[in-house]
DNA sequence: GTGAAAGCGCTAACAA
DNA sequence: TTGTTAGCGCTTTCAC
């Protein structure tokens, strides 16, 4: 990096400056009260007069601290985690901690390396649906705190979004419009969510003795709906439930181009209640995350500011135009009638 | 922030259980071929039985190099920015840099708040659609590289989307439609792309003889869409050009609602192209943005990989289902007929 | 090829 | 109240 740099004004530069030592200084700018009020405004005079700025890493290595938390995401470009990261930042910045945004592109190997690297500069750190193993997150939790959002593991503090109970909500939204077999689009199977998603909305499928199916696992993104789509109508549910919403509108998008109406002919759910699922065609019916709050209580928990350590937020389900009433009778198939789909993957 | 910390495997440690001075240690670590092969694999084997992690704090203290990169968002919930960020991301690990993100909420406070801090501890930042003063960012750039992204300040590397280019397009593309009245809804004037836009939205329709007005400031998001419309609306135009598509979906959805039809009635277009620009309803006629290759672009710039300084990308128009044939007559107003609407803000 | 020692800029004992 | 000094963990001369 070419750039030919101003040397920066250090804190030896003012202590010369204003005839003092530098640990006067230093008292004068982050400790004061424990230094003469006259000497204190000299001291911050021309400190200001400089443009003093304190060197962070220099700051930092004494004590260990660098007032920087990290917060690794798996896909940076996926809405859901935006309000996320917009809580986080927020209750840091409130704290007087800088926040660090990583990406892992859903792999835990890159993971891991983002997780090391940063280890030795933050003060903490918050794993968004982490695929790490529990050994390389005890390894981690070791040097540095870490609180998990969407994974459950022991001993670590975190937040979840009751999946379970959005599923529960799904059923029950399902079942009262007369559906009777129900599919659901898997996510990657390294996800914690996407297992409770699944075994709730089969014990609860079960218990109202509708049929349910898994489906896939497909990647969760818009462009791997076409396919989801496919899969799921050919299997005869009257319902799709998608892992996440960016699957669901995918679905849409392919039945939409496919001319099966949605809802009359087929429903489609979501999770997430992302930014677009409420301006998709039709807007989707799914499991709203309250995630911005998700953000500002996982920095919570990971300075300490908190008495608990397991937070279950709340998902109420939100109904929109992509559920319905089941259609009389499924066309696919041309068996005539509502029937169980049969598992696949 | 109460937890119990391993205290951290230094290279003292290491050094000390192979029997050998730091100084080794670290040239065999950092440095290999300046040490006898023997001695070199047994340092490594001792580090990798400690699980030696080196202090990045510490190695940056003698260098003051960080190996991280800041890239500064305006909103870090805008999708335009998600491209950036991941390519931005992608080019700096490839390079051996982190890459740090932070959101300056449009806030030009926070930005230089968020840059003065990250200065001290970043090798180099990237502002995306600074808002900053050309003084502040002189002071910045005297301290770290600095590369700018949608903003063109003299002397200052940096990248930008062609948006004159593409308002060029729109403007065309409307004129062939037969669209007669054109209404910009403006975005933050203290934006330099807003600037760009307005000027070359203008300039084209001047000259090829269409009346345009300029409306606003709105803020760009989609739920400010719903007052842009209603203003565009009333202004008599057959076709709304909005500052980004974010404001453009918002105009869509409060069309919609209205019982509107677009491109029937009104036509529609945005910049960016950004996700959900593709499944909003209509499909968004929209100016593309090749994000992903700025961020790379950026990064590159920023660690003087390339040769050029200003680079401008090409942002091909791409027309979706927004817009269409200019309706016969505006029946806004009952003056039965397309006039030119009046200038407002 | 390897070790000793001097800093990087700051904080925090400890002295005065 | 203020100054002196010893590190924080690492890199990098400079000797040997």
């Amino acid at each position: 990096m070419r750039h030919r740099e101003a040397r920066a004004v250090t804190l030896h530069d003012v202590a010369r400056e204003a005839g003092v030592a530098v640990s006067t200084v230093s008292r004068a700018l982050s400790n004061p009260g424990r230094v003469s009020p006259r000497t204190r405004d000299r001291i911050r005079a021309v400190a200001q007069r400089l443009d003093y700025q304190p060197n962070r890493i220099a700051q930092a290595l004494p004590s260990g601290r660098t007032q920087m938390l990290a917060l690794l995401v798996p896909d940076i470009t996926n809405p859901h985690h935006f309000g996320l990261v917009r809580g986080a930042e927020a209750q840091a910045r409130a704290a007087g901690y800088t926040l660090v945004i990583g990406d892992t592109q859903e792999s835990p190997e890159l993971e891991s390396v983002h997780a090391q690297r940063l280890g030795s500069v933050v003060d903490g750190i918050v794993l968004a649906a982490s695929r790490l193993a529990e050994a390389d997150l005890h390894a981690l939790a070791s040097r540095r705190p870490v609180v998990l959002f969407n994974r459950e593991v022991d001993g670590f503090p975190g937040v979840v979004t009751d999946s379970a109970d959005g599923a529960r909500q799904i059923v029950q939204h399902l079942v009262a419009l007369g559906h009777r077999s129900i599919a659901y689009l898997a996510g990657p199977p390294d996800l914690w969510t996407d297992g409770v998603r699944w075994r709730a909305l089969s014990t609860h499928a079960e218990r109202a003795g509708v049929g349910i199916a898994r489906l896939g696992p497909f990647s969760p993104t818009v462009d791997h709906g076409a396919a989801a789509a496919d899969v799921g109508l050919a299997s005869g549910a009257t319902a799709l439930v998608a892992f996440n919403d960016l699957l669901a509108i995918g679905v849409l998008r392919r039945l939409e181009r496919l001319g099966i109406a949605v809802p009359g002919r087929v429903s489609v759910v979501g999770f997430d209640d992302v930014f677009g699922s409420d301006f998709c065609h039709p807007p989707l019916t799914t499991v709203t995350s309250p995630v911005d709050q998700a953000g500002r209580t996982l920095i919570d928990l990971l300075l300490g500011a908190r008495a608990d350590r397991q937070v279950v937020l709340p998902t109420p389900l939100r109904v929109r135009d992509s559920t319905g009433p089941a259609a009389p009778a499924a066309a696919t198939g041309g068996s005539g009638g509502p029937r169980t789909p049969s598992p696949r993957s």
